[in-house]
DNA sequence: TTGTATGCGTTATCAG
DNA sequence: CTGATAACGCATACAA
């Protein structure tokens, strides 16, 4: 049988109060009791049990982080949340969840109405559902978004500067002698996507390089999207001479795709990324990207959620991380023709 | 102010046992109060606290994962965990545990002293390690390890088949014509590296291959590993026509050195690795590894764990998967001199 | 500085 | 089939 709040006390002749006290550091306890009730603890092994003070204090001590799905970057993430847990009393629960998966959905809904989650963190696009939205004003538990898709001025999130990046990015090109600049671009419906490639097209603008329509294309962010779109652009009659795909994922698909056809990057072709993986610089040659602080990013967004829910009003609740350029092998200046 | 139990007892005009017997699908209720209570849970919006019910079955509902790193491998484990929250009404913990690391040993402590989690699971080599041995013993959680370095007969786990695929790649290789194979070795504390390497070797012997120690390289199951390693091994006089790193990620490196080298793979030297990770099939060329069935190990160990948590005997509390060869461009036939 | 009494929202016992 | 009542282990208002 394990040793209770009330062996505690027994043992250290004292109230349980007491034993709560010193326990919690509260207080109003003489050094003298103190040790008494330590010596108690020690001796009996006693922890105390975190579901009664949950119970009593009608608070979970856990928060719940929204993944879309498992890879590169969640595992970042990943890492980063439970670096936090050390330092935190809070649980922190992971949950893939997929706007409009009714599994994800009814998994979320008991988290929040049985497990009583304290607070939430979503990553893109977890936040893009109207279902999700519902839940929260109904049971009105504080959340964090993560490069959100909105950003509504009244809600708390820390992102990344796509816009920004995408410029240097493109600046970056330009500066190398590249003129005709095609660009892979992600679903429309994500505000990263738009960002980056409105920071492409600023760029162009900026040192009045025409815009190609026809080298900017839709595709996904991943490896065939990028592998696809390549073999199309490479296919071209009037070929680009780089390639600025919207995620690294896409511009290692682009890079499978040339190598395949033989053609030399960055001698004849610049490619160039964004995301900065972590296995972006083991390719041959290493990719050109930005790289956004993804722990800086997370550290700070579960930070503010428990700054909330600690009761202070955190000084800005909406916080964006500048992006940074990574140059590597995959870039370079275009052929002299 | 939230629906309690004896909310929806005053309402639906019972007891709240009654209730619980409904929430819990318990057995002797009769259809009509059922239907009654049914009712009142749905106008009052009622769901059990989860706390409340922890606390009085002296059950916390939670199960614990260690992981070493984070990295795809644990994205992988993430991904599956994630998915089995769906099923199970346990809540996942996950946690980074270095042995002798003593922030991991506390938080580990309190997530068993305190948080009262019901059961763990191991990934190597957190498994490794005497003072979560210690504790294990002390406080009786039961354990599940994934691929643990010693297979104690009286232990549960569940543990790919190291031996039987580098086996299996050795042979690849010796059928396709190799002779002289390096092999890229891991740790000599880690089962893992271990077994692949006797795979090697007892392929090896089985094709009476004369095994050439210097061709057996101590380095570590990482790039850097596997880079530095191939420049090595490329630096010898007499070259291998194969290099086999006993990780992809090894593999990865070595790969790199030898396109830095612009020694063509496979046309002059083949490579392969093993873990079959992700973004293997990325490279160019693609990498020839073995696979893991790591979501399946993920989920039998997490199955398993649940499994004797529900008090049944399970049938093998012991399980060894079957590695499968994965064969791309990276291995081919050594040049004909 | 210390202690007492009450309640948190369930499940479980045992009697009706 | 149903219900009153006692835990579960702790925090907390309120006394002393």
């Amino acid at each position: 049988m394990v040793a209770t709040i009330k062996d505690v006390a027994k043992l250290a002749e004292c109230s349980i109060k007491t034993v709560s006290r010193v326990v919690n550091n509260e207080p109003h306890v003489t050094e003298q009791t103190r040790e008494k009730v330590l010596d108690a603890i020690e001796a009996l092994g006693y922890a105390p049990n975190i579901s009664a003070r949950r119970l009593v204090q009608r608070k979970s001590y856990m928060i719940c982080i929204l993944l879309h799905e498992a890879g590169f970057y969640q595992s970042v993430v990943l890492s980063k949340i439970m670096e936090m847990g050390y330092e935190h009393d809070y649980d922190i629960l992971t949950q893939t969840y997929f706007p409009s998966h009714s599994k994800s959905r009814n998994k979320l809904m008991q988290l929040i109405t049985e497990h009583r989650i304290d607070g939430l963190v979503t990553t893109p696009p977890c936040d893009m559902d109207d279902f999700l939205a519902g839940l929260l004003k109904k049971s009105d538990i504080p959340l964090v978004q993560i490069t959100p898709f909105n950003r509504a001025t009244d809600a708390a999130y820390v992102s990344g500067d796509d816009y920004q990046g995408a410029f240097l990015m493109a600046e970056h090109l330009v500066s190398l002698g590249h003129r005709r600049i095609a660009f892979l671009s992600g679903p429309r419906n994500q505000r990263t996507s738009l960002d980056r490639l409105f920071g492409y097209r600023a760029a162009l603008e900026m040192h009045q390089i025409p815009q190609d329509e026809e080298l900017i294309l839709d595709s996904e962010f991943n490896f065939d999207g990028g592998y696809t779109a390549a073999k199309i652009i490479m296919g071209m009659k009037d070929r680009p001479t780089a390639i600025f795909a919207g995620s690294d994922e896409a511009a290692l698909g682009a890079l499978y795709a040339l190598q395949e056809m033989q053609i030399d990057v960055p001698q004849e072709v610049s490619i160039c990324g964004f995301d900065d993986l972590a296995y972006s610089k083991h390719t041959w040659p290493g990719l050109t990207t930005v790289h956004h602080p993804v722990d800086e990013i997370v550290e700070r967004a579960t930070g503010l959620l428990l700054e909330i829910l600690s009761g202070e009003t955190p000084a800005k609740k909406q916080v964006v991380l500048p992006s940074q350029l990574v140059i590597r092998g995959s870039t370079g200046e275009p052929p002299s023709k």
